[in-house]
DNA sequence: GAGTGGTCTAGACCACTAT
DNA sequence: TAGTGGTCTAGACCACTCT
């Protein structure tokens, strides 16, 4: 493993056991470099990744300042779904294979997943479920010049499980967008909606690490099934 | 300017203006290096904030590909709010100053802005419309040690350009939640909801450069007037 | 094999904060 | 004045991709 991401690692621990909590001060970059026995620079290659997930604030001529963490609350940005708390927080979850079948492109598929219209593209359509009620509706779409086929015991199992060691991709980033709409006539038999009259809708187009976009989804969410944090900060290295 | 962000800025204007545009790949870190008379880690420093924008994708062994910009999409990620929105797109809006008072902080108040119960607290809430609509309520919490009073002019004008110019605090990063909820009777009473039934909330806390917090604002939505889009990436570095 | 980005170094100078 | 983080350098070695 590369140093910073091992000092990174070792940094993430001692601030999680409470180390430093009088100062609530890192040690200074010329301390750790030395602690550690390795350059200045990849001191602050760890420290930078420490900025990024919001562990710590850096302030010119005094140090780095540690920020408490909310224990309620998660650390890291963008954790979009209930979906991705659940699996967090060791929630009781279900997954529920609603449809798996070819379709061709329409327009709008042609534009989110920049394919040909027409073209035969995979569509697989899952209900989430937790503690007995269907909160997550889940449409996803594959480019079939990488993900030409999904077998149905992978998609009732985890899809990315089997892209990442089955296929050997390498997901690299995704593009999202939240909007709240109201919900379809397919939301409404599919989920438990009761009286809720919205739905949280997150679009997501997913790339790979050599920039090809291979995935578009639309997560389709009870409302009080959702919460949104952003930590991120931006970084200056 | 430190060398870095020049490179950078300098960058984005090429991207924006297409160079590049047949082989959508930017010259390699070396000769970047050699054309700018500056270290290749300089050029690193520019390349990382590229990414971390969304501007481009580094691929091993490759070289730097540009990340086609859709042109209706915004492309850095955070923007929460129809209000920076519209502000970004120039649209007509319109700030009313509803209310501007000292509170006691309660329970929520002594969490949110980690200041002791019943304190005295400025509070100001905002209605912002668009277009002659009223779509966002802003109540805006301030820790008096840091902003004691805002003058009712610097309310309906903006209060960023007072703390930034006027009091010079720098600003520097927030934790937002974003969930959707019903609306109270307040966010009948003072939005133009219609048949919504249903709020988008967001909740900031705002922290200075120093790490010190200094105000927690709460967002109110309509539904039909929020778009989150996100963007950003974690870069190793 | 040549070129690419990823990591790492040892040193330098600066602006800022503390005392 | 001493210590801090911010910037920048010139060089090195590596894993990877392309041809």
């Amino acid at each position: 493993m590369e140093k910073y991401l091992t000092i990174y690692h070792d940094l993430v621990d001692n601030i999680s056991k409470d180390s430093w909590t009088e100062t609530s001060m890192l040690p200074s970059e010329n301390n750790l470099a030395m602690e550690y026995h390795v350059s200045r620079e990849t001191i602050r290659k760890a420290l930078n990744l420490l900025v990024q997930d919001g562990y710590i604030q850096k302030v010119r001529g005094k140090g780095s300042v540690i920020i408490k963490q909310d224990t309620f609350d998660f650390p890291v940005s963008g954790i979009v779904s209930f979906k991705e708390l659940a699996n967090k927080l060791n929630f009781q979850a279900k997954t529920i294979l609603h449809e798996r079948r070819t379709v061709k492109a329409d327009a709008l598929l042609k534009d989110k997943l920049e394919v040909p219209l027409d073209k035969s593209i995979l569509k697989v359509s899952r209900i989430r479920e937790f503690a007995g009620e269907k909160v997550i509706l889940d449409k996803d779409y594959f480019n079939p010049d990488i993900v030409p086929t999904l077998s149905e015991a992978v998609c009732e199992d985890s899809i990315y499980a089997y892209l990442e060691n089955t296929l050997d991709l390498k997901i690299s980033y995704a593009r999202k967008e939240i909007t709240v709409e109201e919900p379809t006539k397919l939301d409404r038999d599919l989920l438990d909606l009761g009286n809720h009259s919205n739905v949280v809708v997150i679009k997501s187009q997913v790339y790979l690490e050599d920039t090809t976009l291979f995935q578009y989804t639309e997560s389709r969410h009870r409302p009080d099934k959702f919460k949104f944090v952003d930590f991120a900060r931006r970084v200056r290295n």
